[in-house]
DNA sequence: AAAAAGTTGCAAGCTGTTCTCAATACGCTA
DNA sequence: TAGCGTATTGAGAACAGCTTGCAACTTTTT
């Protein structure tokens, strides 16, 4: 009789994407992701943070990895990758409901607030068509100071 | 019999900028400034180019200096810093005409092109006040592929 | 079981930028 | 216009963030 394991379970929308392309599910590919699926969408980390992160919870995985790992999860499209300039690119979980929402960010602090605005995609689309570019995405980036920092 | 050269000049903004602060005028800061007037608006160096350009003209100025003078250069508003991500930091003279563009850029070959839009600036005081936010300014960069780049 | 292919960790390397510090230049004052 | 105090410079070391080469290791395929 077949113990419980030896059933095939489903593989992950991670997995299945992995193996579609000739590439390998690893369990630090695992860990990466779920550090994000477990935070949750709206939090945007550095490489570093993933890694020390995941190193002060017991899972070790090299600096390295981390950061071919979150090259590939972007282009899988499970994480998107954010230019916020100041200290590094940040990534955080795709979200399917906001998948266009814009950041608003205090220099001071590095808090980083999210917004959507119909209005900014439009101004991308409209640029791009109108000088004959094909649009990639468009990312509006407002620096701002947050108000516990504004008397300091 | 005085000189020609002995008559009291006008301070240029920029020289006049430097005293009231402390701060000397140097034919470093004058020559990377003179680079950019001379060059018109709507173009965006990196330090690098900076340094090359001054270089092929004959000016020696060191590297360190060109970053130190843009970083100069920006906070006295001579200068506009834009980060459009991939391959360093640019710089661009501060147009008065045009103060709030945004950048459209080609991710393969670079090319940078303006556009301006009302409905962006909105919706970076927008977000900003919703949030109780002090606004410094916002930034739409346009990742696209340009005509020439689209069949390569 | 062996071979093939993908992945990892480590360390070295790279790029863009800042910093350290001795030498130098600027601009005020006498 | 010589002298002085301070700002600025150039050269290179240092740094941050990220990528790469490679040997060891882990799947997957045959
Ligand atoms: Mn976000
Ligand atoms: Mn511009
Ligand atoms: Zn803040
Ligand atoms: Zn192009």
């Amino acid at each position: 009789m077949p113990s419980p394991n030896s059933y095939r379970t489903h593989p992950s929308p991670l997995e299945s994407g992995l193996r579609q392309d000739g590439k390998r599910m690893t369990p630090q590919r695992k860990k990466v992701l779920s550090l994000f699926e477990g935070i949750g969408s709206g939090i945007h980390l550095s490489a570093e943070e993933v890694h020390s992160k995941l190193t002060n919870s017991g899972d070790k995985v090299s600096l390295a990895t981390i950061y071919r790992t979150l090259r590939l999860l972007v282009k899988m499209t499970f994480l998107n990758e954010l230019d916020l300039s100041e200290g590094g690119n940040r990534f955080e979980l795709l979200s399917h409901d906001h998948p266009d929402h814009h950041h608003l960010i205090c220099i001071r602090c590095g808090r980083t607030e999210e917004f959507e605005n119909k209005d900014v995609i439009k101004a991308g689309e409209v640029a791009a068509k109108n000088l004959g570019f094909k649009l990639l995405e468009s990312s509006l980036n407002v620096r701002a100071i947050c108000p516990l920092c504004i008397n300091k």
